[in-house]
DNA sequence: CGGCTCAATTTGATCGATCAAATTTGTCCG
DNA sequence: CGGACAAATTTGATCGATCAAATTGAGCCG
């Protein structure tokens, strides 16, 4: 037989579907006898309600989009697969599934977005990678579609604006600053920075930390030198890496591991054992080099690095859209600009509509095997 | 105003649904002077067919399902990511969109299938990691799901069965095989395979080009000798190697980037300069390690690495699968194992129900930066 | 007992498309 | 001119749910 459905069940059953659809959907409106026969009947007869046939009606998919993007690097790219993994599983136990969709820029993504709001009839988009003047979250917003940024607006001068849409973010300065703090509490003092090119609010929000560090620590007439760019690279990071090093530095904050992976493999040559193994200040080897991401590379060859809680910042990204979606538009009345976990957490409570997360940095001793004398 | 629908549309240009219909599913029944005004008229107003109406006539979702599996790894997951963006793409230009779900389980992985067919109508799925007595490919063959598979079906003795339902895979023992042709060709003869502990069919696979090559080239007597089994780990990698130089190799293939990564890092340090950087027997400075799955840390490092062509596996799999999604059911009948991408090419012959790509290796010269006299 | 209220349930219309069958239009030819 | 036959177009029913309004039933009270 084929499956079943409201009105077949209803046949079965000798009621009306409008009484399956209200135990469903509103249960108490239906006799606690009845109810619980119609339950049971549902449950024995494995009946699921057609999603089309309830979007046709209701104008809802439950289905939420994501564009993806194509993978350009890989090494810090990966925590996409975290993110995206997380998102899905959050997504996916409220009650929402996850359309995926690729575009070659910004714009081909807004046309995307139209055809898929007309056709498909998505609730709600997932975007990543914002931009100061985002032509995305304008267009959404006007449209009046929700959404919810990972990543903070930032306006044209790399500043924090608010424009009131929701978003979850990882505040990058907090954990380069607690970077620097832990190679200070290792007896560092000279600690550089190895950032990227001017122009990434991202990457200027990551120096600003160490910035705030160093100065808090005292070592503010050495930012000036101790700061310096690299293109995101390995190769990037191993020049850098070099120049810092000649300027008397004995610890590297880097903006991503992949700088901090090119730090290593350089620093590793120019001072065998002394610098990566902590000589100069750290005690029980522990490395001087810190990169940011924490990915598989890092974790696989013991580089310590400022992990990002995604996971976290997943599960709030379909909390807080969910939310929206439920109806409660909007809010610039409450439960704005949380600064930690807390708000998060309370299912009662309305989700911060803007949320900034606390990385953490994971400490590491590098691989053994790279220590001479073990081969 | 709002969205534009058939029956809008029709009344506007004095024609009936139905015709306007006919125009985007069957333009050959209407006549030419009609179909263009309708096809204007569809343009200016910007008209885009409901999804949901027509599933709920069609059966038909134009939806494809994929299970996102955990980031386990993220230095061997990392070629997830590029099959996912190509398959996304590819389901797109075919006109299905991509569905994903979360599952902890197989079995949980076929709960979801029976519910997101239930629900949300999906027309087919695609699997990836296939074991050996796949629950999975039981579940749909059974229920008649269409549904195509990236990785071969493997019997429970570890060969390749063939149940018949469509799939795509990279033929793992040809770029090991190929990987050692490399490593002859520079004039190494005493090379080792580094692999997975027994029961992992696509290790099995890989371990077997190695031993091919190495026959072929008249080394058969050293496969018992330098073959060995670490753990898929950094660590494991780094013994591994160390195992492996102390009966003579001078090169190595490894079954992951993993295990090649920790190999280099072993190697770096017992044999500065020499062995890395191919002296032994490999000219110019080439690395006589070679990784498989070409991940970025591989590129970052200057690591060689067998390079599966994942983009080509996802738009074969999609071309398949909507083959099968056309109404070509089943087809015992024509197009089966081809062994090249000649068959997936060409678009008026059907697909290959079963394929197998090669991979090719990526030949990479180390990093400079870790030779040594650079800094 | 009649009438009123409120809870529980049912009925008919609707969302926006396609299918199958009916109808109109057009063409050709005796 | 009329009739057969094919081409083009239209009509009514349908997919499977929810919404809004109508109906039935129970309980209460004067």
């Amino acid at each position: 037989m084929s499956r079943p459905t409201l009105a077949s069940l209803a046949r079965e059953l000798a009621v009306s579907r409008q009484t399956i659809s209200n135990v469903l959907n509103a249960p108490h409106k239906v006799k606690p006898a009845t109810r619980e026969r119609v339950q049971a009947a549902i449950a024995a007869a494995g009946y699921r309600p057609s999603a089309a046939a309830r979007q046709l009606r209701t104008q809802r998919s439950m289905n939420l989009g994501m564009r993806l993007f194509p993978a350009t690097d890989g090494i810090n790219g990966a925590i996409l697969d975290r993110f995206l993994h997380a998102l899905t599983e959050a997504a996916q136990s409220a009650g929402y599934r996850l359309t995926l969709f690729c575009a070659d820029s910004d714009e081909e993504e807004v046309r995307q977005y139209e055809q898929l709001l007309d056709v498909a009839g998505l609730d709600g988009f997932i975007l990543t990678s914002s931009k100061p003047d985002d032509v995305r979250t304008h267009w959404l917003g006007e449209r009046g579609t929700p959404f919810a940024v990972f990543g903070r607006p930032w306006d044209a001068a790399g500043d924090v604006a608010v424009p009131g849409h929701p978003w979850v973010d990882v505040d990058g300065a907090a954990g380069t600053e607690e970077a620097v703090r832990m190679l200070l509490g290792q007896g560092h003092s000279r600690i550089g920075f190895l950032g990227w090119p001017m122009g990434s609010p991202v990457g200027a929000d990551r120096r600003h930390g160490w910035e705030r560090a160093m100065s808090a620590a005292g070592y503010a007439v050495d930012v000036p030198v101790l700061g310096v760019e690299a293109e995101d690279t390995v190769a990037g990071g191993a020049s850098g890496a070099a120049l810092l090093v000649s300027r008397g530095a004995t610890a590297l904050v880097c903006s991503s591991d992949s700088l901090a992976l090119g730090a290593m493999e350089k620093l590793r040559e120019a001072q065998p054992g002394a610098f990566l193994s902590g000589q100069p200040a750290g005690p029980d080897g522990r490395a001087a080099i810190v990169g940011f991401d924490d990915t598989p590379v890092a974790a696989a060859l013991g580089l310590s690095s400022v992990a990002q809680p995604v996971e976290a910042a997943a599960r709030h990204i379909i909390r807080v859209l969910t939310h929206e979606l439920a109806g409660n538009v909007n809010g610039a009345a409450a439960g704005n600009a949380a600064t930690n976990a807390a708000a998060a957490r309370d299912a009662s409570t309305p989700p911060a509509r803007q949320l900034l997360l606390a990385p953490r940095v994971v400490e590491r001793i590098p691989l053994p095997l790279a220590a001479p004398g073990s081969g």
